[in-house]
DNA sequence: CCAATAGTTAGATGGTCGTATAACTGTATA
DNA sequence: TATACAGTTATACGACCATCTAACTATTGG
């Protein structure tokens, strides 16, 4: 029944694996992180794609609970959310601990 | 030039980050990590998939560097390295931290 | 209201990846 | 040595995904 520690929800662990999966998309998280205020024009200035997949990125991050997303006029601001990434590390670790479960029958979706 | 916190080999980092991303092979890092020696064919057997594939998965999580494989006899013993898991964790968390660096022009490969 | 700029959405495409089957290597045991 | 069992490798295939182009929505400034 513990899918998760509590703090992300059920779904969230998988999600958050899959969009830190990509580098480019790691890239931009790192990008939004690195300061607070960074618009998608920006990126779309400091990365190398264009912008409906810099648009495309953002959706997984937001989707993956990664970061959120706030509108200031005409630009579009993102923000991390730490406690979430926090949480993911946490719960990496501890699934793996010693002894967290003895074995594990539902494999998930391929 | 930090690519890595030091604990990480360059561009393992990003091979973890995929490695992780699969929620089948988590599956197995996670059955791997419930106890000590795990052999090959009880993965087989716990898991609705072939041993090709088991195998696939098995040298993908080798190859970030997040088990350890030792032969006993004909079966092979699978250990997690949870060091390494750790030291993932910690980028993690570092290169998202606020200010761990300005901007990040080199896109990384899609 | 119109032009411009910011970002999203739709559709297409090429590449990657999880998976299976089948053949192979290797180890043990009778 | 022969049979059986454990695991790997080769190949193929279907699904997913990062990316692009192009058309769209939305917000601001003249």
């Amino acid at each position: 029944m513990p899918e998760s520690s509590g703090l992300l929800t059920k779904g969230q662990f998988d999600r958050i694996a899959k969009a830190l999966a990509d580098p480019r998309r790691f890239a931009l998280l790192e990008a939004i992180a690195s300061t607070e205020e960074y618009p998608c024009s920006r990126l779309c200035r400091d990365f190398p794609v264009t912008k409906a997949t810099i648009s495309h990125h953002i959706k997984e991050l937001v989707r993956a609970g990664l970061i959120e997303t706030d509108r200031h006029g005409q630009f579009m601001d993102y923000r991390v959310r730490r406690e979430i990434l926090a949480a993911y590390s946490a719960e990496l670790i501890a699934r793996t601990a010693p002894g967290y479960r003895r074995v594990n029958l539902e494999a998930s979706k391929s």
